[in-house]
DNA sequence: GAGTGGTCTAGACCACGGT
DNA sequence: CCGTGGTCTAGACCACTCC
């Protein structure tokens, strides 16, 4: 029954640091030992373990052991594990208990031909068509946030405003075109422009965050760019780096 | 004299993808050919490649191969790739051609006991002893960001103000403390406070970026907490995931 | 010196994509 | 069907930490 034997293993350790089975500052049995009482290889635990330090749960040190991280509180409240997923994948996160107070506005939605200006902002090609959508996205029918998106039309074929205003991700399935295989982001923090003073409801805020995102199919074209920029005070972003 | 083979066979393709022997959308060659031109075994070459993959560079797919994702222009300015390293990272970066132009100002260097409060924020011990710290950052004398840090004075014994002017990770190395061996973070937009107004030249934008970091000693302690604040336009933070 | 994680080899079988 | 990457085994040797 067990499929993937490292995610198992994973899953386990998981749920017994969580449990205090091992403890903050601890470290786990050794990984001999570990692989003797999962009945497999050192590699195969060496996995598990990796995935849990990729986690920020443990942190290996030769010669030590692995070492159980202490604990972090944390208290945030929107959109705490969400982020550079975007909507979509915001509302299909099953944890998530604001689903019904999300919506989404499509305010745009045109062809557009990518010139030398637009090659710079999404890394498109000159000379190519794309989808420019403008989605508004409304928490208790605030507007939190923009979406301006990008999309390659040899890649989409010939999509409408409807499927737009469904769910692009769910037209891309639908239709078989290709898989989402990667995306890179980066973050930062800009003055509102105009539109967003006109669109969003900012308050008095002046400025914005901005979420940059190009995503890529499982050929590895470009496909998407889309900026999302969003009201302060309501979105957070999490990261966790070992050296 | 290569200690690492899996990181020589990642330099290697990393050159070849960039000078363009391997092109955007094309496939590598397979596992197995690229083992046998390294001379190594196939899970080395895997282990090369995983690392290209977290670099955003290729993308592996079951039965087609590894992909080549076509690139991403980036002209960004300030403070390009550092992030979530803080500032002592950017100046040590040997890229950066900044280094002359930045300076650190102590504003507030004191002990403080740990209550409860604190101990929401940072996730250290009610009663714990912490210095606490308060450091701008200048730009070319322009103040584009305030660190207010708290470390756990139990690790880092007497630390004298003289001591963070210079470099806390200095001071930590030359004490042989202990290392560093992570880091956990979130970035979030926020309202301007009035301390943020009073030491920050936010100009006329009434809001920040910040970036709130944990960081754990090699014994799997929480060491520090430190808030950055900065002011908008300056910034920017990568990140690539594969799914 | 004993025990830990880090690297690497040489095999094997499977699931998936394209033909 | 064949070739691809994904998972796993059963060994080996090394570098490091701690006592």
């Amino acid at each position: 029954m067990p499929k993937k034997l490292y995610s198992d293993i994973y899953d386990t350790l998981k749920q017994e640091i969580n449990k205090q089975v091992y403890q903050p500052r601890n470290t786990l049995p050794g990984e001999e030992e570990l692989a003797s009482r999962f009945d497999v290889t050192r590699n195969t635990v060496r996995r598990a373990l990796k995935e849990l330090q990729s986690d920020g749960l443990v942190y290996a040190v030769k010669g030590r052991g692995v070492v159980v991280l202490e604990p972090i509180r944390d208290d945030r409240v929107v959109f705490q594990a969400e982020n550079t997923e975007g909507f979509e994948a915001l509302r299909n996160f099953p944890q998530n208990k604001f689903i019904q107070r999300l919506s989404t506005d499509v305010l745009t939605f045109e062809e557009v031909e990518v010139d030398e200006e637009l090659e710079k902002l999404t890394s498109f090609n000159t000379g190519d068509v794309a989808y420019f959508v403008e989605r508004l996205r409304l928490f208790d029918g605030k507007a939190l946030a923009v979406d301006n998106s990008y999309f390659r039309k040899s890649l989409l074929g010939d999509m409408t405003r409807e499927d737009a205003e469904k769910s692009i991700y769910e037209y891309i399935r639908d239709n078989g075109l290709f898989k989402i295989a990667a995306e890179r982001s980066t973050t930062t923090v800009e003055s509102a422009t105009k539109r967003d003073l006109q669109v969003l409801d900012v308050g008095d805020m002046n400025c914005v965050g901005a979420l940059t995102k190009f995503v890529y199919t499982d050929t590895g074209r470009l496909f998407e760019h889309t900026q999302t920029r969003y009201v302060p005070n309501h979105f957070s972003m999490v990261d966790f780096k070992s050296f």
